[in-house]
DNA sequence: AAGTGTGTTGAT
DNA sequence: TCAACACACTTG
């Protein structure tokens, strides 16, 4: 059993680091212009020439020297592209050089291998090949998703992992593979409610996820990867108040995304390789079985219904699992007019 | 209160 | 298509 036993702070991916992702091949940036301090937050930004303190512009922001990268109240960095006139907002990151990397993931993503891009190097090299398929494998949404919620690098070098150093990895490797179910569990109401917490039973999560004695208090966090691709990182704890184990951050967006209802049940799966992966299910029990509505609501009105059965998985020219390709942003014209209910 | 990201606009 | 700006909204 492979724990990564980081701890918090170095787990929510704050900064993608150079050894697991390409921005360790970033070309030289050009040499900063002035620097001005961006100070405080909201609409009354004070801009100071950092040698002299003199107040130049009492409202400008200094702008970034890069593509897609804007400035933020807080001194902190935007990144954004433009789809079809609408802008997708990419986040916001604290590093300047990592919200421009973010927009070439983007760009590269929603326009091809021809896109501009704020590092010439970016996927340049042959070396690449594993990035390139990640981002075909994955839709927009996706791509989209793990920039803003920073966990890019992190699904990167997991998938990378999964395909081993050898990027012509075939489609048997990764199809064939296969998993024992370690365990389910039909979840509870507070499983899936305001806890924020999975309760795994004592008899499996000491069998299949014992924790080693250092991390009893601290808990660890362990990836498990969804029938998409996606992954998933959960910490996982003992709570000696209610004497249970229980899976916790990163649980919630789980339930929310899932749509997990108490009386579902949750699969745990672990490949039979070496890699020893895990892997996260769910179906739901009882007469409704896995079939899913999706409502389009459009200015106020269902335009379709659509019944759907879960993602399947479809083998791309890379070996990796394309999950559908959603595209939101064309759904998602604006917040308010356009919302998806999955009931 | 601090931080995020959308609405809007003018430039390219 | 793009960035600048203001500020409503969300999060901690």
């Amino acid at each position: 059993m492979v724990f990564s036993c980081i701890d918090e702070s170095s787990s929510t991916s704050e900064s993608f680091s150079p050894a697991t992702t390409t921005a360790a091949k970033f070309s030289a940036p050009p040499l900063p212009p002035l620097r001005l301090n961006r100070m405080g937050s909201g609409g009354s930004n004070v801009v100071l020439d950092s040698k002299n303190g003199v107040d130049i512009d009492s409202r400008k922001l200094s702008s970034s020297k890069y593509k897609g990268v804007v400035p933020q109240p807080n001194g902190r960095w935007g990144a954004q592209i433009y789809v079809k006139h609408q802008r997708v907002w990419l986040g916001t990151f604290s590093d300047e050089e990592e919200a421009a990397h973010s927009y070439d993931i983007a760009a590269r993503k929603f326009r091809g291998r021809d896109a501009v891009v704020n590092f010439k190097t970016f996927l340049a090299s042959e070396d690449d090949n594993g990035e390139l398929c990640f981002l075909e494998a994955h839709s927009k949404a996706e791509i989209v998703d793990m920039l803003r919620k920073h966990t890019y690098a992190d699904e990167l070098a997991q998938s990378n992992k999964r395909n081993g150093a050898n990027t012509n990895t075939t489609q048997s490797d990764t199809v064939s593979r296969t998993r024992e179910v370690l365990f389910e569990k039909v979840v509870t109401p507070s499983d899936v409610g305001k806890l924020n917490r999975l309760v795994i039973p004592k008899q499996h999560a000491e069998k299949h996820f014992p924790l080693p004695s250092l991390s009893v208090t601290k808990g660890v966090l362990i990836n498990f990867e969804d029938v998409t691709g996606k992954v998933w990182r959960f910490r996982y704890s003992y709570w000696n108040s209610s004497q249970s184990y229980v899976l916790t951050k990163g649980w919630s967006q789980f339930v929310k995304e899932k749509n997990l209802r108490a009386g579902d049940v949750v699969t745990f799966e672990r490949s039979t390789g070496s890699d020893r992966q895990l892997y996260i299910d769910w179906k739901r029990s009882g007469p409704s079985k896995n079939p899913v509505q999706v409502v389009v609501r459009l200015f106020g009105v269902d335009i379709f219904n659509v019944t759907s059965t879960k993602p399947s998985n479809v083998v791309d020219a890379c070996g990796g699992k394309r999950s559908r390709d959603v595209d939101m942003f064309a759904l998602r014209c604006s917040k308010k007019h356009a919302i998806i209910n999955t009931l």
